[in-house]
DNA sequence: TCATATTGCTATTATTTTAATAGCAAAGCT
DNA sequence: AGCTTTGCTATTAAAATAATAGCAATATGA
């Protein structure tokens, strides 16, 4: 698949704008993952492959080179890690968790109908 | 592709950590990009069919079940429109917008492996 | 009332992604 | 020399997505 970049086309945008490139990427199998895991430090390939308990190689293998190409993660002595815009990237990821885990969970809780 | 859910094992994690869900979810094609549209508003299908220049109905009326499933979309009488959870998630995706524009794009410029 | 348009959707087929599995070369122990 | 770890590649199978056509229900307009 194409490596999304800012300001080229991408898959379902032909403006380019690099949110819509953004959210190609992150929108891929385990992208996310991958960027959310690695904040807690350097992960070597198979480490990465016991985190994501399903990818195939193949996968990780095309997803790294995809994160690697658009500068959100490097490779380092002890492994592959986030660079300086993969970290920035998580912090804007990170307070996702608290709502995943609080609001969003809560919602499945709800029987009524109007609070959707 | 099972619709995942806080708690409940999804696509690579056993745990079924509510944030292990939300990225399996919004991981999947189009899913943040629908979400980012109806920010400005309900939209209905075929709306969102030209918003999304290439995805398939089928692909979008899988992406609409399972973010309506999932709470974050609703169906109202002017189409689809964000829950008040769907706008909650908007609001902490807004960020990567200026982010891509400004700091992501801004990486691909710089000729300094240092930097990465 | 008859045609036309819009909407939400299904069906079918083709293409692309991803998974599953095996395995290999290089490097580092022991 | 044998064993492990690491970062992969290759092959095949399964699953997701795209492309395209089209339908039933409702509205609109002449």
């Amino acid at each position: 698949m194409k490596i999304p970049r800012p300001g080229l086309p991408v898959r379902g945008s032909k403006t380019g704008q690099p949110i819509m490139a953004l959210l190609d990427l992150l929108g891929r199998s385990w992208a996310m993952g991958i960027i959310w895991h690695l904040y807690n430090g350097p992960s070597t390939f198979r480490g990465l492959q016991d985190y994501c308990e399903s990818i195939s190689p193949n996968t990780l293998n095309t997803r790294i080179k995809e994160l690697r190409d658009c500068n959100l993660i490097k490779r380092t002595m002890e492994g592959y890690a986030l660079t300086e815009y993969g970290e920035e990237l998580f912090e804007l990821l990170q307070p996702m968790g608290p709502w995943a885990r609080n609001r969003w969970t809560e919602s499945f809780k709800t029987d009524d109908p109007n609070s959707l």
